[in-house]
DNA sequence: TCTTTATATGCGATTACACAGATATAATAC
DNA sequence: GTATTATATCTGTGTAATCGCATATAAAGA
């Protein structure tokens, strides 16, 4: 029981259910999500943290650089969840607008983005 | 948006995740749920509102008893979750726990187990 | 009306969480 | 080695959620 209460607890927060919905999309790294959902670096690092916590994203370093991405779902339930997040929540206004944005932003090279975030 | 976080967050907590997971099984009144979770009245019923506010349940009285059900879902991840209640959840060993007690408890009349529960 | 009974709510204490800001870590380049 | 850069974590603080306990409400019966 306690698995599902904790991956409800785990999406019951702004940030993280708008990565999810982000990382539904495709793989991304931190400096993108950060660029996409305009927030803070230690705001969007802390809840990632979280999301790999729970076993909801995964984590892969490249150099400076560390990319997210949906973990496997561990049980019918999140994989449930994880299809809304691509055919549901994605409809929704306000994550339609973080998936444009975070398409606009990831057509520049992460070097770009991470000075943007960086001066923000 | 707020709509998804409230939903979740309304379920990442074990007393409401019990709850919802006997009312997908059937309409049951407050001392039902009571004695079935072993579980006090006020906390039972503090529950009980925070689930029909989020509009998950909704409630019904006849008389001094107050029968609740899952509410008609009103997006498709709350039609996808309540599916998982009576598909998945349940065969989750402490949920299934719950259920095998609360047939137990409701094969008695409602002034039986609203004394049992009264005295407890 | 007064009593009883089932359910709901108000209140204070405790606990859990998110936050900002500062700092630490890890990888790269020099 | 040092400097730089991307990301992670620590620390203190405010806020929100849960709890138990006491009390209030609503319906029914005497």
């Amino acid at each position: 029981m306690k698995q599902y209460i904790d991956l409800f607890k785990t999406l019951s927060d702004e940030t993280r259910l708008r990565i999810m919905v982000l990382l539904s999309e495709k793989e991304l790294c931190v400096c993108q999500i950060e660029a996409a959902l305009d927030l803070p670096q230690t705001k969007v690092s802390r809840h990632l943290t979280v999301l790999r916590y729970a076993g909801l994203a995964k984590d892969r370093r490249d150099g400076l650089w560390v990319y997210y991405s949906l973990a496997e779902p561990k049980n019918k339930v999140e994989e449930n969840l994880f299809e809304c997040f691509r055919e549901c929540l994605r409809k929704e206004k306000s994550f339609r607008a973080d998936l444009t944005n975070m398409k606009k932003c990831i057509a520049r090279p992460l070097e770009v983005i991470a000075e943007m975030v960086r001066k923000s």
